[in-house]
DNA sequence: CGAATTTGACCCGCGC
DNA sequence: GCGCGGGTCAAATTCG
């Protein structure tokens, strides 16, 4: 029942109830919960009587609860100084008899109060550890299959065995995007792509690394071979090994890269699979995100009088991030900039921000368009979810093999947003949620724009802010909670009236969901 | 002179 | 099978 609390995303107190449940010796009631948890034992309800009576009183309910709820047979029984001077009325000479045997009585309540104290303790570090354990298993999901250093040493023996039982349970939800792709398509994997995959397992990396962009990986990175590019690459690597192209594709992917302990699940490659559009208006060739890019590769694409750059990232060697960069056809004066790939190296804030983002967006979309049949349906739920932005629209092409999310930053409405394929997905949101708000706004001049037009001041203001939203790790698995919830209630939105329409996944390429 | 950019060539997937 | 288009490479060129 906890497990399945979980598996629903209820991240909420029913859950840390559902596992007290669990972990527990025997089932607690919510309002003994509270009392353990608040240790509520002065309550100010009798102002007038003296602390210690009030202490007093308080443990023996305590006591009683903790007797009929516990099951413990505990030595005291359940009196207090009343009921037993009451009692003592029988049989006890008054005078110093009586002084005696009430400090008797005093000292056995306050030997009982330090081992009610002790028990409290005890059950209350239960509890924190269980709640380390919810967060354990957060993280896991996030990333299922790097286990953290940190979580290593703080849980150890008996609790690490249930954890990996409850993990195995949870990540049969968590996975579920993940094991329908594996399913679909594991094609062997590449030694050079298994190197790559080594500085994700860092430790070092897995320290420095923004939760959001693990936790895309998670969510990407599964068996995506089918990016052209790597497919070309491996095929290269498989079929003439010594060749110059070879060897320096190699030199790229594995010899700059530190040599760390590889798992065989983690691919890296499977990073690029989902794609992260972004659509500012910019005089600059290309918006500022705080990392540092090179340029290999322009061309022109079809239907597009401006060139597409290709840029990848040069902050760390063997950092698989790529971005393109390409005006639209339609309003030159919006740069489309499309991201691939999730950084596997520290990142300055600026950048964090936007690779947490785009991160959370990419995870977002695959797990929302992977964990079900219909993909489509689910990443219509998705955008509605993931950017409700006012009054930017988010455009998803979640079709195979490169599902894209598209982040319109451009303040007014594009006219060209309308003059898209009319297969196209294509969102618009109406107000948004206060939290979500600022969430697109992190992309550099388009950050800049937004917040000159919506009166911030200051647009490190905003970029701080969403920093923070987004730098927390239960930014995240709040939206994946949420998207989750939806995703399984979304009925089809088919040749819906509005703006929302349907691509055919074999109609739909990347330039539909750039343009 | 090293780093970054440019640009033509090459490779591959996909549609016809 | 062929052609087209996207993506990448790498030699040449430019820049700081």
């Amino acid at each position: 029942m906890a497990k399945f609390d979980i598996m629903n995303h209820s991240f909420d107190h029913h859950v840390l109830n559902s596992l007290h449940d669990q972990e527990l010796p025997v089932a607690v009631p919510e309002e003994q919960r509270r009392l353990v948890n608040e240790m509520d034992f002065f309550s100010d309800k009798n102002p007038s009587r003296d602390s210690r009576n009030v202490e007093i009183k308080k443990e023996s309910v305590q006591q009683s609860e903790l007797n009929v709820n516990t099951g413990l047979n505990l030595l005291t029984t359940n009196t207090t100084v009343s009921d037993k001077a009451t009692v003592d009325k029988g049989g006890s000479p008054p005078g110093t008899d009586k002084r005696t045997s009430n400090e008797t009585e005093l000292n056995r309540m306050n030997s009982e109060n330090q081992r009610l104290k002790a028990m409290l303790n005890q059950v209350n570090n239960k509890f924190y550890t269980l709640q380390m354990h919810i967060v354990t298993l957060m993280q896991q999901q996030k990333n299922p299959k790097a286990e953290s250093t940190e979580e290593t040493k703080m849980i150890d023996g008996d609790l690490e065995e249930r954890r990996r039982r409850n993990v195995l349970v949870s990540r049969q939800f968590m996975d579920l995007g993940q094991a329908l792709i594996s399913d679909k398509d594991e094609p062997p994997q590449s030694s050079s792509e298994g190197r790559n995959r080594d500085c994700y397992e860092s430790p070092h990396y897995r320290e420095h690394i923004p939760m959001a962009a693990f936790e895309s990986q998670n969510y990407g990175n599964c068996g995506d071979h089918e990016n052209p590019a790597f497919d070309r690459r491996k095929t290269d690597c498989e079929e003439r090994e010594d060749s110059p192209r070879e060897q320096d594709f190699q030199e790229w992917t594995s010899n700059k890269v530190p040599k760390l302990q590889c798992s065989k699940d983690f691919d890296q490659a499977t990073t690029r699979k989902a794609r992260v559009s972004v659509r500012a208006r910019s005089e600059a060739t290309m918006i500022s995100d705080g990392c540092q890019w090179r340029k290999y590769g322009q061309k022109k694409a079809k239907g597009n009088p401006c060139p597409r750059a290709y840029y990848r990232c040069t902050m760390a060697v063997g950092c698989p991030v790529r971005k393109q960069v390409q005006r639209c056809a339609t309003d030159q004066t919006t740069v489309i900039t499309t991201y691939e790939g999730q950084h596997n190296h520290p990142l300055p804030p600026a950048a964090m921000t936007m690779a947490s983002t785009t991160s959370a967006a990419a995870s977002m979309l695959l797990s929302g368009s992977m964990s079900s049949a219909d993909g489509l349906m689910n990443s219509n739920a998705l955008a509605r979810t993931l950017l409700p932005c006012s009054p930017n629209m988010a455009t998803i092409s979640a079709s195979a093999p490169f599902p894209t999310i598209t982040l319109d930053l451009t303040n007014s409405p594009n006219p060209s947003q309308f003059q898209r394929p009319q297969s196209q997905f294509h969102v618009p949101f109406p107000n948004p949620p206060p939290t979500f708000a600022s969430m697109p706004q992190i992309f550099g001049q388009a950050l800049y724009n937004q917040s000159k037009s919506s009166g911030l001041e200051s647009s490190q203001e905003m970029m701080r802010a969403t920093a923070a939203i987004t730098a927390d790790p239960n930014f995240t698995a709040a939206l994946i909670a949420a998207i989750t919830s939806i995703i399984g209630n979304v009925q089809p939105e088919r040749n819906s009236s509005n703006n929302n329409t349907i691509r055919n996944h074999s109609e739909s390429k990347m330039e539909d969901s750039i343009y």
